[in-house]
DNA sequence: GAATGTTACCCGAACGTTTGGGTTGCGAAC
DNA sequence: GTTCGCAACCCAAACGTTCGGGTAACATTC
């Protein structure tokens, strides 16, 4: 293994060591990188000893130009995500990055701010480039514009979002949401309420469906007011819970689809002089790290996030290998804070 | 401009267009890519128009292998960070990919978790791929390391974390600490604390330097217990929070040389019923969107993050092409909230 | 009307790999 | 003493661009 140290600039070529050695490319590029079986054919072991020697001592490292140009294969895939810098996305990264790596694959990342022009245009930028593959993490749950890229044939998954039957690696949304509603109802709430998300986004869309559905088996249908979409950070968080504390009753819990909504919620109840836990209980969904920290720890459902991203690419080479790829979904798990707390009676 | 649904997967090479207008390739390339002259010069007008309608007209984009196997150049920059699953470097991330687009670069990041095993790795990683420079975001203030890349002649700039002489762009971090200090100061608190960071890091130094040389400006000296180390993030904060806290009596303030940490300051002090900002006052660093959505509102130094990232692009361009490249010093923006008071009298 | 310029192109060799197909030389089998 | 098989290599054509150098045809200058 060469280090970094190596004090020359110019890169080595396969030319450059077969010359030294006065053998031919071919028989070089055949023991450095063919098959172990292929090398075996290609020297004897003395000369295959002599190569890997010399490639090793110089630092020889195979120009991806050439092997792409030659092989029509990058080993890179492109990865598109609403924006790294909410926390989700980037620990589903981590597991992308991870994996990846794993794979002898480089990944190639991208914000796309849940922009359909620039999820459009940042999807032509990376397929440019020659990507084997794609991994989006910002699917919008009417799958339109995957469908053109299924048309021209890009071999991508989807992570953390679902949409329609398409590949994909995600936490079981549908469960966690249940498991929020069956946790609230077992501490007697009736009236409660749900922070939703982006309409366009199956996270939001299926925890909301799977919180309804607890409720719906206990007999309790959840008013449609109840249920107001929102961002998924803290200022949309907060304009939700505005919203439903605005007019009428509050609810005794609300549910927020993502902890950065959630402490939303929370800055607008301790703008409102309410104490989370104490007086209205809040959940969120994630557990992002800061959910341990809060001034009132948050209630939250753990998502696999890192696993996530990692089985995407796991997902993805099956697909690139020509394999039959089936959808994933992570089982979630419920963690229990100081600010979910029984009904006030009544 | 050619949409996305193109419906063929096999890519369009300059030759199919050079062969369907009867031209010779070099013709076609050299309109298609050469300086504005240059296409002057390669074809009359009217072929020129051909030749644009055409590869419109069927979406041909150059082969970036072959691109770089002729030209040595990859129009790839290398991003190195600690994670972003920090939401400060995701946001320096998020500018240099704004800014690496308008030079028409790609960018390929990769977390290091500040390892430098892995720091090493995945560097000879990157400059495997070729790229034309790169940007480290993890820089260790001894650079030992970044001398070898140095010498390897590789061009590259540091963003976030200074070291040396090495070309960066940060924020000034000593100037920010010293508004700390002087706020902290105004308040009239002379027992104080500093949660300080890693001690490889810049902005942990830098911050903490320039807050104690506020306190010096003021003849106050800070004593060496009252300055602890920490991990940047909340479990980091809180368990040098608690060193500070568990013999003599407490400092009336803390500066936390980032919002996470100070986020785990805050806990401890709730830990032990302490009210941040009644009780003791607390700072952080960086402006996380969360610092004002905290239950007491976090005061803390606004650094322009994507500014960061975008400018450390510039400077990295401005060295590819060669040019003398200065180091730049970000200005830093105090931002006054409720977790800082006036010291209690006496 | 020969020399010179200009326009509008073409030619072909690289860049560093990969890979399907040789070609030796030699020991073994017939 | 052919023939065969095999080990250990070599050969050369691609992959899609770029770019330093042509060149033919025509116009301009003296």
């Amino acid at each position: 293994m060469q280090s970094v140290s190596a004090n020359r600039s110019f890169p080595i070529t396969l030319r450059m060591i077969a010359d030294q050695l006065e053998l031919h490319v071919s028989t070089v590029s055949r023991v450095l990188h063919g098959t172990s079986g292929e090398s075996g054919r290609a020297a004897g072991p003395a000369t295959v000893e002599r190569i890997r020697r010399l490639a090793d001592e110089l630092g020889y490292r195979p120009n991806p130009h050439a092997t792409g140009l030659r092989t029509r294969r990058s080993n890179l895939i492109g990865v598109l995500v609403p924006r790294l810098s909410d926390i989700v996305l980037a620990l589903i990264y981590e597991g992308i990055e991870e994996a990846a790596a794993g794979h002898g694959l480089s990944t190639f990342v991208t914000n796309t701010h849940d922009d359909p022009g620039i999820q459009r245009s940042r999807t032509e930028m990376v397929l440019a480039r020659r990507v084997d593959g794609m991994i989006f993490g910002d699917a919008y749950a009417d799958a339109r514009f995957l469908a053109e890229v299924t048309a021209r044939g890009v071999p991508f998954v989807l992570v953390s979002r679902r949409a329609g039957d398409l590949p994909s690696v995600t936490c079981d949304d549908h469960l966690g949401g249940r498991m929020v509603g069956e946790h609230l109802l077992a501490l007697g709430h009736r009236d409660v309420a749900v922070v939703a998300g982006e309409p366009y986004a199956s996270t939001g869309i299926d925890r909301t469906a799977g919180f309804v559905a607890a409720y719906a088996s206990a007999g309790i249908e959840i008013p449609a007011p109840r249920v107001v979409a929102s961002g998924f950070d803290a200022p949309g968080g907060r304009a939700a819970a505005e919203q439903l504390l605005a007019c009428g009753p509050p609810p005794s819990a609300i549910f927020a689809v993502n902890d950065f909504a959630a402490i939303g919620v929370l800055g607008a109840l301790r703008d409102r002089g309410l104490r989370a836990g104490t007086d209205i209980s809040v959940a969120g969904f994630n557990d992002t790290p800061l959910a341990a920290e809060l001034p009132v720890p948050l209630t939250t459902v753990r998502s696999p996030m890192r696993e996530v991203g990692r089985r995407g690419v796991d997902l993805l080479t099956r697909l690139l290998r020509g394999e039959q790829a089936e959808s994933e979904r992570l089982r979630p798990e419920l963690v229990v804070r100081a600010s979910t707390a029984p009904a006030p009676p009544g």
